[in-house]
DNA sequence: TTGTAAGCGTTATCAC
DNA sequence: GTGATAACGCTTACAA
């Protein structure tokens, strides 16, 4: 037989019982419902005397919320996303709620596994950030049990809250701010082009390539196998071995740092001889030799944002519909300066 | 009256009805528990027809397990801690758990009371990165009502599962490098140095600076607000503004990269005026412009450990406790090269 | 092997 | 305003 002990934590009962009161009437104090002041302080008393905090199990079963949210993202290495679990998380505290982490590794199966997961329902709602939204993810997201807001590019008329970032026209204006400058073969190493913000910014890249009156170059194009620091090192190892580009404009800021320590190696200066771009301007992109220019894809306030609309969609799951676009914005540093 | 529509998620009800046996088997089968191939059969067919997954509160509250675990640390930004919750995310799927991420800021009465939280019992145990464990910090983790594992270096006597980084030897070995390279005049630029690793750090350099027959100047030591990029360019900034050193110790590696672009700013070459060495060996080290010098402190080894001693502490409460020791190693690049 | 039934700790609907 | 009491969905003795 199992013996009560007085190590195993209080419930209610034991703060009722304490209180001589019913185990409603404790629960009532507990919520903040109003009752009898009398009762009120006697409740608080005893509570406070056994040191009572609600099982949040016994709660969630009951009231079928469980104060906790997702967030689905690539790669908590990338400086980008942990800029956005930093701004998801403020608006979780803000709320009151905890936040499960879950980094997939950019595995879409990884991914509907974890949509699937959301059947057991120990959050109330999810955020996922992926690098590829196929139709699999829109099905999944269609029919998840909670709200799921998504960062990033879902499918056409996948029904959602989403927040975008504006990649395309911003790649575009980093490129033409190269053209600007004066720079005339400009490469571009991008990151795995089946995803989305791979697509996007190769699209513009072209766009800016057009819009400038310059042939689009195969050579000047390299692909990295991962948006990191390792890959973008080796992809511009292999474009500098056959190409010589006055610029190279690169997916986003890892690569681009790794584009730079690659340059280095090679004995070429940055920015007379190379101008580089990146993208997301992570809090590295003012601290690397040269600073380095990128753009702004607002990543902790996509992030924000996305929060924000997750935890309204929790409150009132008819709300219509929310798909907001942030704007990005070049951020000049000395990494692309003049060419000599 | 609540009408029980088919949209809402299957219970174990549901299933057992559906396969027409007691919830009790129905439970069995999906527990693994052994039954009669035939109702096996028949309650796996009936709970893949209906989608069944079981639900996580409901399983938690009789259980008393939440199949979740917490990390505590103080910075989601700084890449060694996240290099710690990637290596602790994948312990936890390994073992089939969540994992529950909480910022703090550096915030120790944040920390104090996310330790309280825990008697609402939402996880199976925490994992607790601090930069300053306090006396209160030690009452706290005795009294939790889940097992903890600290990374870092907790007051004396504490009870708890621990996992060190040696860094006072790490940081001394790391100073007579420098010393070795030729360097005399050797400045440390420390973080916060009421906390654990400040501290620690500290002593070892002034161990380094013992054994090396230099005598200790002040000038030669400044401290900046925190252990990231802009308060250690700011702190690099003051100590150029007074002092000649030719080589700078830095207590991490955000805080060196924080002091190459005050360095560079000031127009000092790295390594051949100023030789520089950070701590931790992030995955920036490799790439930065020269190639930071550092020590490495097993940052994801560390994390991995505590996970898995967390993990068994949780499976075996009266287990004997753990301390592990992590020991540093110089990892030498190119900022550290030759003096002129 | 299988079914019955007693909880796990809450919340919420009732009568009182 | 307060107190029984019935869920919430599941696990697990215990009985059959």
């Amino acid at each position: 037989m199992q013996q009560k002990s007085e190590a195993d934590p209080p419930t209610l009962t034991t703060v009722a019982r304490l209180a001589n009161v019913s185990i409603a009437s404790a629960s009532r104090v507990i919520n903040g419902i109003k009752t009898n002041p009398e009762t009120m302080e006697r409740v608080t008393a005893a509570a406070e005397a056994v040191g009572y905090v609600p099982n949040a199990a016994a709660r969630s079963l009951r009231s079928r919320r469980t104060g906790q949210i997702a967030f689905a993202m690539p790669d908590v290495a990338n400086p980008v996303y942990t800029a956005m679990v930093g701004a998801i998380q403020q608006v979780a505290r803000a709320n009151g709620s905890r936040l499960i982490l879950h980094s997939t590794d950019r595995d879409v199966s990884d991914e509907l596994g974890f949509l699937a997961d959301l059947k057991q329902r120990y959050v109330d709602g999810l955020i996922l950030c992926s690098l590829e939204f196929t139709d699999a993810h829109a099905d999944a997201v269609a029919s998840a049990p909670v709200p799921v807001a998504v960062i990033g590019h879902p499918t056409k008329g996948a029904k959602v809250d989403t927040v975008r970032a504006n990649s395309r026209p911003g790649a575009a204006e980093a490129v033409r701010h190269l053209y600007a400058q004066g720079r005339r073969r400009i490469a571009f190493l991008n990151g795995p082009e089946q995803t989305a913000p791979g697509s996007a910014r190769k699209l513009g890249y072209f766009d800016a390539l057009r819009s400038c009156g310059l042939a689009r170059d195969d050579e000047l194009l390299e692909v990295a196998s991962d948006f990191t620091l390792e890959p973008g090192r080796e992809a511009a190892e292999r474009l500098l071995a056959r190409a010589t580009p006055d610029a190279i404009f690169c997916a986003n800021d890892l690569i681009a740092l790794g584009a730079m320590t690659a340059i280095r190696a090679a004995g070429i200066d940055v920015p007379r001889d190379i101008a580089l771009v990146g993208m997301d301007n992570t809090n590295l992109s003012a601290v690397t030799s040269p600073p380095l220019t990128t753009v702004d894809l607002g990543s902790a306030e996509r992030a924000r944002i996305a929060a924000e609309l997750l935890l309204l969609r929790i409150e009132h799951p008819n709300r219509r519909l929310r798909n907001v676009g942030v704007e990005p914005e070049l951020v000049v540093r000395e990494s692309c300066g003049a060419p000599r």
